[in-house]
Order: C-alpha cells, then sequence, then structure tokens
DNA sequence: GCGCACCATGAATACGTATGAGGGCCTTGA
DNA sequence: TCAAGGCCCTCATACGTATTCATGGTGCGC
C-alpha cells in the first residue's frame, strides 16, 4: 500500500464500496452493526484517517478557526502582550473541546491577512486579539462586517461597533482599584495611561476610576493623569515625568501590569518605598505580577473564562445563530504593591 | 453570485476555460500576456482567493506546519513556560515569511494528536515543544520516526536520539554560569534542579556547572545539588531544603529562570540577601528576568534564531533533503542577581 | 501552396470524501 | 404466490483546483 490509506482502500478490503466506508466511518445508521465493525477494524488497522482537504472540500467548511495576534506599535515578538499570551492557552483548549484546530498569526492587521483566510477557506472564522489605537482599525473591522466574515474581537465593548466584542469591565476594573486604594488612606491618586478615545480600555479604567474618586468627593486633579502606551519603558518614562512634574501623589493606578512594572522601577530609582510611600495597583495580572517585588496588587482578567467565550461566540456566529457580546468580570488581586497586607 | 467566487466563475467572466484561469494565476508561462493581466484584473475585482482545500487536495500538501505544546506535568495552561511562548513569536514569523501556516495545539502527547495531524492532511510537519521526564516520551518519538512522519523537537541534542532534535548547548551554558560566579569570588556554587537522565537538559547544565568547578580544583559537593523540577514551587522548596540542610554555600546556579524566581522567594524570606550573600543565576533569560528584583543574571537561550532553525529544519525534511541537526549557543547575560555589577 | 513546428488554449481527468437517488433482496401479509 | 415495504447497499455525482493530453490556429520555410 504505498502512501496514505483510503477509503477505497478500505471499501476494498471490507467488500464493500467507498461511499459505505464513508457512512460507516461517520456513524450513519443506514450501515448494518456488522458492517460498521468490520469497516471500523479495517480502518484502524491500516491507521486510516480521513483526509481533511476532501473533507473540508466536500462539506465546505474547515473546522478551523484562525487567531490574529496584531499590536499597533511594532509588532516585534518580544512586544507580545503576555496577557494575551496566556489567553491563548484557554483558547487553544477550547477549540480543542469543540472539535475546531485553531491557525495562528502575528501578522499585522493591515495587511489583507483577515480577508484571506476566510475566502481561501483556511478557517471558518477569525479570532482578533490587539491592542491599539482603535481609529486605526476600525475601518477594517467594518470592512470585515461587510465582507460578512465570522469574527469576535477581544477589547473594549461598546455598542455600535462594528461586529462581536468581547470584554472585560474596564471601568468597574478602575472603580475597584480606586476604592481599593482610597480604603488604604490613599487620597491622591495618579494613573498612568493613555486616556484618550484611541486607547477606549485604558480610558474606561481611568472613568471607573474618576468615578470612584468623585463618589468620595474628591477632586480629580488631571495633573495626575500621564500618557503612557502599553509597555514598560512607557510605563517607566511616565513615573519619570509625573515625579518631576512635582505633582503630589501617594497613589499609582496604572493601566496594565507591564506599565505598572515600568513605573514600579522608576520610582525605586526615585528613593520612593513601595508601598510606603507610593501604593500601586495594576492591571491584568499577568504572570509576571507574582513576580515583583513587592508583588503587584492588579485587576484580574479572567483570561480562561475569556478564550472560552471568544471561541464559543464565534462558533455561534458560523452556525449563524445570535453572537452574543459579553462582558466579562475584572477582580481585584491584593498583593502587596498596595500596601493591604 | 451566491457565494464565494471560484476559478469557473472568472473563466466565464474573462471568456476562457477554468484551466486557463488556473494557470495564469499560478504565472505558468503558457499563458499570453494579456490573457494573463485580464484574469488577474477579474480575479482582483471578485475578491478572488484560491480555494486551500481543493488546492491542497489537488497538490498533496497542506503548506501548514503544526506546533504542539507538551509539557509533562498537567498541561495547564498557567504552566505553559514563558520560554516556549516566547519562541512562539519567532515560530509564526518564520513560517509566514516561508509561505506556511501554522497549525496550534496544547494537547498532551500521549494523546495521538501528532499521528492524527500528518496522516489526516492537516499539516505537512509537526513542531514537537516541551520539556519533561524525556523516558516518557522517546518511544512516542520512535513511533514518529516509524511512520515517517515529519517532525523537528526542541530539547537536548544527543547521538542516536529518534528524529531531529534543534537544542541549546545546555552543557556551555553551565559552564559559563559556574565560571562567572566564581570570576566574581563564589566557590560553593549550589544547583537547584533534577540532574538525572529523566531531565537531560537539566543534567547538562549541571555537569558544566560542575566541569568549570573542577577546572578551577573545586572539589563538587553532592549535596548542593537538589533536585527541582521545571516551577517556581519547585524552586522556592529546593532552595528551603538547601539552606535546611545547612549545607553551605553562596551562590546558587538555578536549572531555570523560574525555578531562580522560586529560590529566590525563599531565600529573601529567610533573611539572605541577594547578591550580598547569595549570588544567583537562571537560564532561559525569559521576559520576567529583567523584572525580578534585583533582576536576575542568567544564560540566555536565543528563542528567536531557534525558531528559524526549528521551522528550516522542518521544511528542509518536507523536502526530503537532509535535515540538519543544531545546537544553538547560549549566552551569559548579566544583571543584578549576581554581584557583578 | 504544402507541411512542419510552435504557441495558446480547451477537454478530460484526478485528488478523496460525502450524499441524494435508486436498486436488489428479504420479510410480511393477504 | 405476489405486491408492498423496509433495509442495506451501490451508482453517480459534486466540491474546486491543477495538470496531462489533445487541438486548432498561426507563421515560416521550401
Amino acid at each position: 500500500m504505498a502512501g496514505k490509506a483510503t477509503s477505497f482502500d478500505i471499501a476494498q478490503l471490507a467488500g464493500v464500496s467507498q461511499p459505505t466506508v464513508s457512512r460507516a466511518l461517520r456513524g450513519s445508521p443506514t450501515v448494518s452493526e456488522p458492517t460498521r465493525l468490520r469497516i471500523e477494524a479495517i480502518a484502524q488497522q491500516l491507521n486510516y484517517k480521513v483526509d481533511k482537504n476532501a473533507s473540508n472540500l466536500r462539506l465546505q467548511e474547515t473546522r478551523t478557526l484562525a487567531l490574529l495576534f496584531f499590536e499597533d506599535p511594532t509588532p516585534d515578538e518580544t512586544g507580545i502582550n503576555p496577557f494575551f499570551l496566556s489567553m491563548l492557552g484557554s483558547i487553544t483548549r477550547t477549540c480543542a473541546l469543540r472539535g475546531y484546530d485553531l491557525l495562528i498569526s502575528f501578522q499585522q492587521l493591515s495587511a489583507n491577512w483577515h480577508v484571506d483566510y476566510e475566502d481561501s477557506r483556511k478557517a471558518d472564522g477569525i479570532i482578533l486579539l490587539g491592542y491599539g489605537d482603535y481609529e486605526l482599525y476600525r475601518e477594517k473591522l467594518e470592512k470585515l462586517v461587510e465582507q460578512e466574515t465570522h469574527f469576535v474581537r477581544w477589547g473594549f465593548a461598546q455598542e455600535g461597533q462594528p461586529g462581536t466584542t468581547i470584554g472585560c469591565d474596564n471601568f468597574r476594573g478602575g472603580l475597584d482599584a480606586a476604592r481599593h486604594l482610597m480604603q488604604h488612606g490613599r487620597r491622591r491618586i495618579a494613573f498612568l495611561g493613555d486616556a484618550s478615545s484611541h486607547y477606549p480600555e485604558f480610558q474606561d479604567r481611568y472613568r471607573g476610576c474618576c468615578e470612584a474618586q468623585g463618589a468620595e468627593g474628591i477632586l480629580v486633579d488631571p495633573a495626575r493623569q500621564v500618557d503612557a502606551l502599553n509597555s514598560q519603558e512607557a510605563g517607566y518614562d511616565a513615573a519619570n515625568i509625573l515625579v518631576g512634574s512635582g505633582t503630589k501623589f501617594d497613589a499609582v493606578f496604572a493601566a496594565s501590569d507591564t506599565i505598572a512594572i515600568g513605573a514600579m522601577k522608576a520610582l525605586r530609582e526615585r528613593g520612593l518605598d513601595i508601598p510606603g510611600d507610593i501604593a500601586i495597583v495594576g492591571f491584568d495580572d499577568m504572570p509576571a505580577a507574582t513576580m515583583t517585588h513587592p508583588p503587584l496588587t492588579t485587576i484580574q482578567q479572567d483570561y480562561k473564562r475569556a478564550g472560552e467565550v471568544l471561541v464559543d461566540s464565534l462558533l455561534q456566529q458560523i452556525r449563524n445563530e445570535k453572537a452574543s457580546t459579553a462582558v466579562l468580570p475584572a477582580k481585584l488581586i491584593v498583593r502587596q504593591s498596595c500596601g493591604a497586607c
């Protein structure tokens, strides 16, 4: 037997026709029990596996999802958001459970990769994972919708957005972070992170932070907000700018753990004690948050649940069911950088 | 035009036959220039993409590689080795450059996933990434070889191993780590990590460490080696055992950064100063190594190059060329935990 | 003006699977 | 004994592409 076994090979050995083999292996009730067992035995013996290409061609589906990581600044492999990497495990596992394979890529969204994948029938749908300037890729999303591509996106969820979005409750996360800091006596909370509408996740976190302070009667000082993109360097620079400006603050709420880690380095270099002088809270609960010194108090995004919801929502779309947009809860994880322990 | 455009649709619009369309789009020289241009224009206008399933079926190849993460202990998504995640970026990028897609999975190696993937023609070859008890999966590898599956593995490279392996120079890495510690006055180097043949990477690192000490006339005390699997908890426990045993040591060489981070926590809790009392060197240079306090001196594995070599070696095999086994250099990255700065 | 070579294209077919339509054969009931 | 009906299977075909072989037309040389 040269090459891989086909359903014809099995048919010949079993003394039946090829269609009977196909039906037997798919569990069709029109094949009699003994015939089915005989075919299954031969298939196993030949180590037969259904040829996915042929099967997919016939069925007009791929049983494969595509995952696209994109990051707005240079998509250097070092720059992959660790939070997304954590989510990757959950996504692959969920795909496997649902009987789907996962194709993965780190291309830029600006390439027309997304169009290719579904059109060329490599995948039945696409999962988009990325931070970045929302305005820049909004029109890409609109094009996807227009072409009726099945996709879900991880990010901030808002009315009137193109496509289906799954995200966490950034506003509530910011609210909880600020509340927690205030409960431990901090009254001057600085925010490190871009608060413009181009980075809506960060903006929502900042809004929650402001809301919590307002509820306590604290007037939010805009000077305590310093823009920062999502990198350690940006956090480092932002913290230095903040200290250098002379603005008084006794706590930092960083828009991400990555920013927080950079900020901690800068604060420590300036001789400030964490959490003695400055309490600090991050966002994401990435793995490295437990390894900082002191361990970082942060707002946890449930990456495990997020992966499941992303996959299931996408599969709903593929089955032409109504895809559910969802907002997942964010949870405060208290460690030591906030001074609560 | 219902559904996606096919080559027949284009043929009709261009007033030619389907084979001509196929030839034109693949750049066959037997199609005249004007015809080709006309066809290309129509294809673009219809947003035509070659159906991969049909194409692959016809060509009997998939232009896809499969990546399998496996970890010997419970493959919990939290437990994914960060070093492998770093490599992922490089692998996907290299695949993209070579015109291949990447399928990904976190299954256990014990499932017969690996067999499925190539047999069911979902992928032309497999990349295996995993740490763990080598003896346990050796027979799996032998089975892969027997079935003539194309695969490459990241890990320790040794004569007589089944299949093709790409790895880094663990022995040399261990040697350099110990030398560096000795150059800064440390004479009693402890090793945290399993040194049995079940974990050959760790064993090689330990061997290098011993060799370096021997060259300086230092008698290696076996009491300074404590077994540890690759986790923070294991590092934490091992360091506690070491301290508790009363064995004297002034430096720790950890078999991985993860172990080192756990050990640092334990040492600090015992009131030991790093690097004042104990110098410490890790292995891997995972992203978190820069975030520890103090930043961790470590042996860097070049994940970027590793990803390229893995992909290219696998592609060589697929083209039936002789696949090259390679050992990549390991490089000492000096930070502050070793007391050199 | 005829034959030959050559070029561009069309016709036919294969890749391996899945399914609707149809056909034997056996059972059952009158 | 024969018709009806159910069961199990085969026949034919479709999915969309890529290639081999065949064909028609053109130009060139003698």
